[in-house]
DNA sequence: CGTCGCTTTGATTAATGTCAATAGAGGTGG
DNA sequence: CCACCTCTATTGACATTAATCAAAGCGACG
């Protein structure tokens, strides 16, 4: 093995972008969790086993990067289990995690040459792969597949405006509340829609709303103390007062 | 005139929406500043009159607005003349400017039912107005123009990003440099590509950065004083130093 | 049972906001 | 043409929020 490639195995280990466990089912659509959201539930069965023919089904485990910021845009990927947050760092370390993905969000469109932001996996993510270059000639075939990306892009848009409104001005406890009714899913079903599970830590969090884990941390324990909030665990936490927490994140209450 | 009218008349004086000036030359595409960049650039001349057909001429002045956060989404927007300013605002009199348009832009995509922010004319806007619910036949009667738009908010969502790690991360100098790189014009021909011309005034560059008046002010004296710009009237700046402004914005450099 | 990683809490510091006053530019009218 | 007025920008003094530095708590896991 000539010294070069080892010198691409120590970066790989500094910063795992390692192989994805990649399947190749390809009745696999059928048993997708994510066959019924986002651009999948936009296509019909026919179409969506073409556009599957495109596609390769690939699974990442937790800490694991699906892209970095600055490489070379090769796929479009979507998103069928799991989350990931996406993020841009500077060159001193500081971080600003920009979003969160789940199950039913795309990833990797744009007109830009590289990826602006890295996409590393929370949990076990498992999603599909396309390739750039056939993304054109599937819009010409599939115009319910454009449709429906404009429409996610301008919502993600929106949620970006939201934030930055949230990043310019809201104090830390404003954040906060605002960041956990966001996760709040009015569509869970039998539990209660009140309790939220989050995908990432504190520091995650933090890097999100703009703070530091400290100030995360303390704005929870107030949040707590008010009982506007219950804490169970790290990542469990139940709203139990949601309209006062919206007062809060909206800036409308102390 | 009955009470609520005079009312209504109140609320429009202290937030002026008022009319604006609509012109209804039907020849007016081949002369407008606008022809050639943005959406009209995408289109040949045929389907743009085709397009022109659809769309209304305005014309819209200094501090007016175009449309207010949470109105009813009637219309889309082409600007083809003039800047204007997009903003959030919070209960108590906190803004946040989440971005700035001038000639090219395209506004009011999404699919949301009512505006997302506020669109305030910062000098003479002129612009054409399209009727929401002829959006969806214009994209199937001209693909190019779906294609255009898809293209278009995927680069509003890069700048949003980018925004992101400058208000959750940058420091106000930090700020400051970015800001001001972000209006150097690389196409700029005779004129110094280095002397640039702000639309606006210190108190809305603040709500974009998410500062003070007192802050951007301090900061602009800062970078004066170690000779990365130099200031010619309020509005009128020239990167003296682009090199190390670039590095002061990117956290590299104090 | 001890270690490791993450969270929480505490003490102090630094950056930016707030409040206040001055300076400067542009426009108006005498 | 100049004095005045108004609006914005700049500068200064002080207050406040959140960051930083440090340590203790807590749970998972070997």
């Amino acid at each position: 093995m000539p010294l070069h490639d080892l010198a691409t195995i120590d970066v790989a280990d500094a910063h795992p972008p390692g192989p994805a466990i990649e399947r190749t089912t390809s009745t696999h659509c059928g048993t997708c969790a994510a066959r019924y959201i986002g651009l999948c539930d936009a296509l019909s069965a026919v179409d969506l086993q073409e556009l599957a023919d495109a596609a390769c089904w690939c699974s990442l485990p937790k800490g694991r990067i699906l892209m970095a910021e600055g490489d070379r845009i090769l796929y479009f990927f979507n998103i069928s289990a799991g989350h990931a947050k996406l993020y841009k760092d500077m060159q001193d370390g500081r971080r600003q995690v920009i979003g969160f993905v789940s199950a039913g969000s795309f990833l990797g469109l744009g007109t830009q040459d590289h990826y602006g932001f890295t996409t590393e996996a929370l949990d076990e993510v498992q999603f599909c792969r396309f390739e750039r270059r056939k993304l054109r000639n599937l819009f010409t075939r599939f115009p319910a597949l454009e449709l429906h990306l404009l429409a996610a892009t301008c919502n993600e848009l929106v949620v970006a405006q939201a934030q930055m409104l949230l990043l310019g001005r809201k104090t830390a406890i404003e954040r906060l509340a605002t960041f956990l009714l966001g996760w709040v899913d009015p569509s869970a079903g039998g539990g209660d829609p009140d309790s939220i599970v989050l995908p990432m830590g504190r520091s995650d969090t933090a890097d999100y709303l703009g703070l530091t884990n400290e100030t995360v941390s303390r704005s929870l324990t107030l949040l707590r103390k008010r009982h506007l909030i219950a804490l169970n665990g790290d990542q469990n936490i139940t709203i139990v007062d949601p309209v006062a927490l919206r007062a809060v994140g909206d800036g409308v209450a102390k």
